[in-house]
DNA sequence: TTTATATATCAACATAAGTTGATGTATAAG
DNA sequence: CTTATACATCAACTTATGTTGATATATAAA
């Protein structure tokens, strides 16, 4: 029951559903979503936990960065997933969308894919 | 999306899934709810509230009575109800099933089923 | 009409959840 | 080694949610 609640409880947060709603795409690490969502790091680093506790994301470290991904692992939370992100039209994101390509553009002209080369930041700097 | 997140957010409640378990079995009033789990009543009109905003369930007036049972009229709603409550098995809201049928019984050996006729209260009067 | 029952509602309080600004930790660059 | 970056974590604060005890309302019984 309480791990249901907490399945439940996780996908009642508009900020995380607008998460879950980017990573259907692929794989983001945590300064991805920060610009994507325009939001301060703590705020994204709290809700993406909360996510990572109801097993729906995992992450992957690598070097300064942790990747955050779907955890595919179960299949209710895919099932619950998926019924409730086809309910959340793309234009409800596009804002994020539109600014997370914007950032990774950025990244990408820098070269500063992982793993990091010539950057010092991963943009703006 | 905040119809989404108020049906999530309705449904992220432990009290408020033992009620909406307790009406699969069909319609009941608050005073029977209130005897299942054991609680306050106002305590369960508080949920039995945010149940109805999220579009869950339904009211029927009768006399002093408020009958509540589940609002079918929503497919997405009779999906997602459908698809938690399946991860609920019956032996944990055993005890409110127990509960809720001592009172009936014990509203029906007094002949105190809707409509009222012979008795002032529901039971233990 | 008076009294009792069923439920709703409200204000005060309690608890849980989310946010912020600061700081810690690990890693990579210079 | 020093500095900067990416992220986590924490304490203080804010906001949202749930609970309680009291009271209101409506209906029915006496």
């Amino acid at each position: 029951m309480q791990d249901l609640l907490s399945m439940l409880k996780a996908l009642s947060e508009e900020i995380r559903l607008r998460i879950i709603k980017l990573l259907e795409g692929g794989e983001l690490c945590v300064c991805d979503i920060v610009s994507a969502l325009d939001m301060s790091q703590p705020k994204i680093s709290f809700h993406l936990n909360t996510l990572k506790e109801a097993g729906f994301i995992k992450d992957r470290k690598q070097g300064r960065w942790t990747h955050y991904s779907l955890d595919e692992s179960d299949f209710f939370r895919r099932f619950l997933l998926l019924s409730v992100l086809e309910r959340i039209s793309p234009d409800m994101i596009a804002d994020d969308r539109k600014r997370l390509d914007n950032f990774l553009q950025c990244k990408t002209s820098k070269g500063n894919v992982v793993p990091l080369k010539d950057n010092k930041r991963c943009c703006g700097g």
